[in-house]
RNA sequence: CGGGACGUGGCGCAGUCUGGUAGCGCACUCGGCUGGGGGCCGAGUGGUCGCCGGUUCAAAUCCGGCCGUCCCGACCA
């Protein structure tokens, strides 16, 4: 299982030159130590040396590799010419591979030793680090801070709210050696910190002058899962958490909600996801909330996904950890407490709503790379050709956009046009020789593949629009989708059909019981993903009883 | 935990039935020609055939055991 350790050599200077800058700030990359990138390195800054590291390497470290890569090796062109070419699995024939593939092949993650864990690569992580930093920001503007607690819980902590050990003990791992000594007391990973932070803030808090208490927590968590997937479900993912606790039930309610607008705000300005906001039926709550709001984002296969969530704790957690303060009247209650946390699934997201057959898309205003120079050469013009390209990235890199251009000379144009299509890079800059003769550069945009001639004084302007427009359109693709697979159920039999032959969203009415909830879900594996916020009023299909408006989707 | 399948260079596989020189494609390395949608030619590197035991002159191949992984049926950001 332990990657053999080839010897590693350094990329020789023929080889790929690709130049990776942030475009604002001096010269930082996202991936890593290489301050000075410039255009006179001749390594390549942002770019992995190809096979070398055993842990670059290593899908092929594990045995279940394999699987993964079944289908995607096709032999085309008739048997005796058989040429074997790696390509992507379609969206379309088989999804589940297609995400596997795209995953590996675009190198965002790789699989851990231990089922359910991964590696977060260098560009799936730089995505993570964008997401990261347009919440926090968000958090900080609304009045957050951050800080850090323990990574593990002693179980009477976690003991301590009855629906909170229920909820997650099942999936709990727990440390029971310290060093060759049974430990007293097992300690859970945590699995999320409400219990562990509880027990900070009974110190923290003695005073309404304390409240409202706002900190949030970047970190990763652990869950047993049985089945896992990348970034969709992993064993341990990477999340923040935000932990607030208010004096009246009404800051705590309304913290709830700013949260979850925050979340739905970076949903569609980032991205790009036309998420639906709403509540939880109390089947799908968190375990120790009183209220529990989701965004729910559907898939390009017609499936939901819970992609972040918002609970509103009430006194729960502050009874069960005794945590009190003395109100303006004088008097000692129970703060009202709220959490809310957004994770590595939201990558997962991206993929399953943008991606097509010829791999990820990526809304501009989350791309680590917006756009990416292609040079066109020929051996007699290479020089002129390059001399072009590397002008053009440092005036637009100048400019603002988070640029690359690639220098690699071991292959072709065509090579590197599938390349980053695979990636998701929002734009493509072609130049070569017709280009400079006309004084011109050609952009190729991937959400629609449209290709457009640019006079070259006109560059920086344009770029700047195409990358809005893309924004703009990959939400409204996405939000038409949505429409397009949200489907009003007027009878159980059309329900059911509508679930089984089309998947999406189905808005139909539930009489609030869980007897509905549970035959519907045994039915047809649609669960309720939300109730709707228009308080619609109708009859439940299955029971004829009167309810309001709920959204159904067999979910992830 | 019940049912099915699989384990051979980094990856995908063939070879196993019928025991006898471990093979193919991709990737990787070196050289050259190329370059506007996954180029071509040549030369190379790399494998205790999951592990343990047995049968045999001889085991990737036959037999027994173990381990691991993947797929299908009960939980979750």
């Amino acid at each position: 299982m332990v990657a053999d350790v080839a010897p590693r050599r350094r990329p020789g200077y023929r080889r790929a030159l690709r130049l990776r800058q942030e475009g604002r700030g001096a010269g930082r990359r996202e991936t890593g130590d290489h301050p000075g990138a410039s255009l006179s390195a001749l390594e390549e800054p942002g770019r992995e040396p190809r096979g070398q590291l055993p842990g670059q390497r290593s899908w092929a470290n594990t045995p279940e590799a394999g699987r993964y890569t079944g289908g995607s090796t096709r032999i085309e062109r008739g048997a005796l010419m058989a040429e074997a070419v790696e390509k992507l699995t379609k969206k379309s024939e088989d999804p589940s591979r297609w995400y596997l593939d795209l995953v590996r092949m675009a190198k965002l993650a790789d699989y851990g030793p231990v089922r359910g864990t991964f590696a977060i690569r260098p560009y799936g992580f730089a995505i993570w680090e964008r997401i990261q930093r347009d919440l926090d920001d968000r958090f900080k503007a609304t009045g957050h801070v951050n800080a850090y607690f323990p990574l593990l819980i002693p179980e009477s902590f976690l003991n301590k709210e009855a629906d909170h050990v229920e909820g997650f003990a099942p999936e709990c791992a727990w440390v029971t050696m310290g060093g060759d000594n049974e430990l007293e007391e097992r300690l859970a990973i945590r699995p999320t910190s409400e219990s562990i932070i509880c027990e900070f803030y009974r110190g923290w808090i003695q005073s309404y002058r304390d409240l409202p208490l706002l900190i949030n927590q970047w970190a990763n968590v652990l869950r047993w899962e049985m089945v896992t997937r990348p970034f969709l479900r992993t064993s341990e993912f990477l999340w923040q958490e935000g932990h607030t606790v208010h004096a009246t039930a009404g800051e705590a309610r309304e913290e709830t909600l700013r949260m979850l607008g925050v979340y739905r705000d970076v949903f569609y300005e980032t991205l790009a996801i036309p998420v639906l906001t709403g509540v939880k039926s109390p089947s799908e709550r968190f375990s120790g909330a009183v209220e529990t709001y989701t965004c729910e984002g559907l898939m390009g296969d017609g499936r939901a996904l819970q992609a972040a969530t918002s609970h509103d704790l009430g006194q729960n957690f502050a009874r069960a950890f005794d945590i009190t303060f003395l109100d303006e009247q004088q008097e000692r209650v129970h703060p009202y407490q709220t959490s809310w946390g957004f994770s590595t699934r939201t990558i997962g997201a991206l993929i399953l709503v943008h991606g097509d057959d010829r791999g990820l898309r990526l809304p501009p205003r989350l791309a680590p790379t917006e756009a990416v120079i292609v040079p066109i050469w020929r051996g007699k013009n290479k020089e002129d050709v390059r001399k072009e390209a590397e002008k053009l990235y440092v005036e637009l890199q100048a400019a603002g956009f988070r640029m690359e251009v690639d220098l690699d000379e071991e292959h072709s144009p065509g090579w590197k046009f599938n390349e980053h299509e695979l990636r998701g890079v929002p734009v493509r800059v072609e130049i070569g020789p017709k280009d400079i003769e006309k004084g011109q550069v050609v952009f190729v945009r991937r959400d629609t593949g449209e290709k457009e001639f640019v006079p070259r004084s006109g560059a920086k302007d344009r770029l700047r629009e195409l990358l809005e427009e893309i924004q703009e359109n990959m939400l409204a693709q996405a939000t038409e989708f949505r429409e397009a697979n949200t489907r009003h159920a007027e009878s159980y039999e059309e329900f059911q059909e509508i679930i089984a032959k089309k998947r999406g969203f189905v808005v139909a009415p539930w009489d609030g019981t869980e007897e509905t909830e549970e035959k519907i879900k045994a039915d047809t594996k649609a669960t309720i993903r939300l109730l709707s916020s228009e308080r619609q009023k109708g009859k439940d299909l299955v029971s004829g009883k009167p309810g309001e408006m709920a959204i159904f989707a067999r979910a992830y």
